[in-house]
This record gives structure tokens, C-alpha cells and sequence, in this order.
DNA sequence: AATATTCGTTTACATGTGTAAACTGTAACT
DNA sequence: AGTTACAGTTTACACATGTAAACGAATATT
């Protein structure tokens, strides 16, 4: 798994688009991505050319054109987020995580047991 | 509420200290963390005085040594950490994160055990 | 009182990031 | 074939951050 820790606030604006499909070229990306954040195609390279020489994606030529996709998979990132999250903020307290979040959010009744679903699975995988 | 967003990693370190214990002084936290960082008591005066102007820390002085103290409180910090979390790696998407931290992480007995009961309050607390 | 010590303040510098214009090569149109 | 479009590449520039030395003022020591 490559290292995907250094994924800055807008090139992972970008990854998330390509996570949803790829390859894509950057005037897809520039389509995909318009709704959300205001750049200029100038800038949406600037940001490949950096995920590019961070080998977090890589490309695929088609004539004139370069056809990009992740090198990193969404759940390699969130490893390494939510490991890096968990640390930076909570000290690596993972339940400490849980209280603040459960705290501070309202979760529906439905959330609410579908968690309850997974811990008790999480339980059984222990038991057993 | 202060905006709470802008504290750098590094900077997070000292307010680490000083959530746990203030006021103190430049030296007296240089003594705290240097088992955690090797910081030179310049480096940990540059940040003390990035998050005076930032406005997360004030001070209160003694004769000739000033003892910092948070403006920000832990609670405010985590709150708006844990939503620019959510959002930014998880696109809101609140039970997402539940899941994959529980996926990827070991619990404890016990911790699934508190969790449980955290979510048993917070139904309750639906239902009432 | 003179000097050494100890604080805080100012300045410094490299790297990362947000944002984009200018440049260059090649393909397409007339 | 010449020129226009358009894709990628190079250069640019300001601000944030990591890291720290130099400077100046005030206190403590001799």
C-alpha cells in the first residue's frame, strides 16, 4: 500500500472525483467537480501534476490526451486518515473518538441500530 | 465559540499541554513534551506566538515571565475537527465513519461493551 | 553598578499549498 | 501547408508551516 498521507485539502477534491470513475481527463474532472469548487483548469493541473509526482495517480494516454486514475484506493487513504485523525486529535483513543462523535451528533433511530448491528457482530467475531 | 480550525499539527502539541494544564510557561511546557518532541525552546516560542495572534492562547504575566493559558477549549476544538473530518473524508457521511473505524480497528470486550451503552442512552434519549 | 542570564520579539529560510498565467507541442481545420 | 485550438509542462507568487538563530530588554548575580 502506497502512502497516501499526503494528500493536501484540494488535491483530495480531486481524488474523490476519481475515486468515483476513472480514468478521467482533466477537463472531465474540471465537469465533475464545478458544482462544488470554483478552479480554473490551470489549477485542476497543477493539482494532477502534484498527485502525479506524489504517485498517488497515474495516467493513461489516448492520442493528445491523458486519462488519469488513482494509484491509491479510497480505503487505503482512510486508513491512513482515520489512523492519523485518531492520533493527531484523540491520542489514539479510539473511544474517546466515539463518545465526541456520538456526543455532538444526532443520529436517527435507524443509524442508531445499524451501529448496534455492526458492534454486535464485532462481539461475535470476538466470542468465537 | 472561537474558531478553532487554523491550529497547525505542531501547534496542536502545545495546546495539547496547556488543555491539560495551565497556565504555564514557555519553559515548563518545553519540559512537558519534550518525551513527545524534540523542540528547541525558539521553535516552541514561535508557536506559542502564532496562536496569540491567532487568538487560541492568551497569557497573563508574572514579573518578567508570561504563563500562556487556551482561549479554545478542547470541547471546541474537537467539535470542529470532528466535523471537518467527517466531511472531508467522508463526505458527511457520519455512519461511513463508524463503520470503517470499527472495521479496521480491534475493540475490546469492554470497549464494545461502552459503546453499546452509549447508543442504548442516546435511543433513549430519542424515544423520551 | 556592571555583567551575565533569561525572557520575549524580530527576522529568517525552506518546503508545502492554493491559485493561475505563460509556454510549448501537436492535432485539427481551412 | 498554415494557422488555430487545445492538451500538457513550466514558471510564478503569496501565504502557511516547520524549524530556529539573532536581537533586545529586563532581571538576577557578583
Amino acid at each position: 500500500m502506497k502512502d497516501a498521507s499526503r494528500i493536501s485539502e484540494s488535491e483530495l477534491e480531486i481524488m474523490k472525483t476519481l475515486w468515483k470513475s476513472n480514468p478521467l481527463s482533466a477537463n472531465e474532472i474540471k465537469s465533475l467537480i464545478e458544482h462544488k469548487v470554483d478552479w480554473s483548469l490551470p489549477t485542476i493541473k497543477t493539482f494532477l501534476n502534484r498527485l502525479m509526482k506524489k504517485e498517488i495517480i497515474g495516467y493513461e494516454k489516448s492520442g493528445r490526451k491523458y486519462f488519469y486514475f488513482p494509484l491509491v484506493s479510497y480505503d487505503d487513504y482512510v486508513k491512513v486518515e482515520n489512523n492519523s485523525f485518531l492520533h493527531r486529535v484523540y491520542d489514539g483513543a479510539l473511544n474517546m473518538l466515539f463518545s465526541k462523535f456520538l456526543e455532538e451528533k444526532n443520529l436517527s433511530k435507524k443509524d442508531i441500530d445499524r451501529l448496534q448491528k455492526i458492534l454486535e457482530d464485532k462481539k461475535e467475531d470476538i466470542d468465537k
